[in-house]
DNA sequence: ACAATACTTAAGTACATGCTTAAGTTTTCG
DNA sequence: CGAAAACTTAAGCATGTACTTAAGTATTGT
C-alpha cells in the first residue's frame, strides 16, 4: 500500500521523495525556526488544509518530523538527525576531486551521533 | 507536460524527485566509478532497457548526469557539482545545535571547488 | 449547552510514474 | 548487402500523487 514504508529499504526513498516537494521543503524551511502547529505551516503554502496534512503525513512517514497532538492542536517538530542519511548519501557520491573533505567531516560528525562500526 | 522542467523553480525538485528512486541512485553510485553506457548501466538493474532510458532521462533533466552518443552507443556521465545543490539544501536546514560543523566544511569548501588541482 | 477552532476523514479528479512489450532506428561488422 | 548490437519510440497499463470539496470529530471559549 504505502510505497515508502521503511519496511525493505532504509528509507533514503522516502525522505528524497519527501523533499521533492516544494511546499514539503517550505514546511521543513519554518520547522528550522521551531515546532509549529498545522495551520500555521499550512497559512503561507496556499492550499487547503487537508493538503498540508497529506504532506505531513509525507515528511512523517519519512522519519523527518514528528508530530503530537495536544487538546486539539497538532505540533510539529524538525526530526533530529532527520536528514543526516539523506546528507551522507550526497557526501559519499560526490565526485572523487570533490571528495576530499568528506573524510573530515565523517570523522567530525562520529563524535556527535552514535558511533558506526568501522 | 515536463514537471520537473527546470523553468520555474531552482531545480530542487527535479533532482529531489531523481534521487527519490533506488534504481537511479544506483546509477548513480555506478557512474562515480566513471562514465558507462546505457546497456552497461542497465545490466544490473534487472528491468527493461526502455525502464533504464526513462531513468536516464529524468536523472539527466535533473541535470545530474549528461550523455552523449557516440556511434551507437550513448555514454552517460555524472555532472560535476550535480548534486551541490541538493547537498546545500539539506545543510542549511540542520538544527541548530548540528549546525557547528558546517561552518568550518563552508570555510574549507570555498578554498577546494572552482579550482581543479592539477 | 452552543458555537467556534483545529484538525481529520472520505470521496473523487486529473495527471505523473514506473513498468511492460512491440516495433522502429542507427551504426558496425562479416 | 544483411544481420547483430545498441539504443529509441510508441502504446498501454496499474499505481501513486497532489489536490479539491464536503462532511465528521474532538476541544475549547462563552
Amino acid at each position: 500500500m504505502l510505497k515508502f514504508s521503511e519496511g525493505g529499504g532504509d528509507g533514503l526513498d522516502a525522505v528524497f521523495h519527501a523533499l521533492s516537494d516544494p511546499r514539503r521543503r517550505a514546511i521543513l524551511t519554518r520547522l528550522c525556526e521551531g515546532p509549529a502547529s498545522v495551520s500555521v505551516l499550512a497559512a503561507p503554502l496556499g492550499v487547503s488544509l487537508p493538503a498540508v496534512v497529506q504532506h505531513l503525513a509525507v515528511l512523517e512517514d519519512a522519519g523527518v518530523i514528528t508530530s503530537i497532538k495536544v487538546g486539539r492542536v497538532r505540533t510539529c517538530t524538525l526530526a533530529p538527525n532527520a536528514l543526516r542519511a539523506a546528507e551522507a548519501w550526497l557526501s559519499a557520491r560526490r565526485l572523487p576531486q570533490e571528495r576530499r573533505l568528506d573524510r573530515l567531516e565523517a570523522l567530525l560528525s562520529t563524535e556527535s551521533h552514535e558511533r558506526e562500526p568501522s
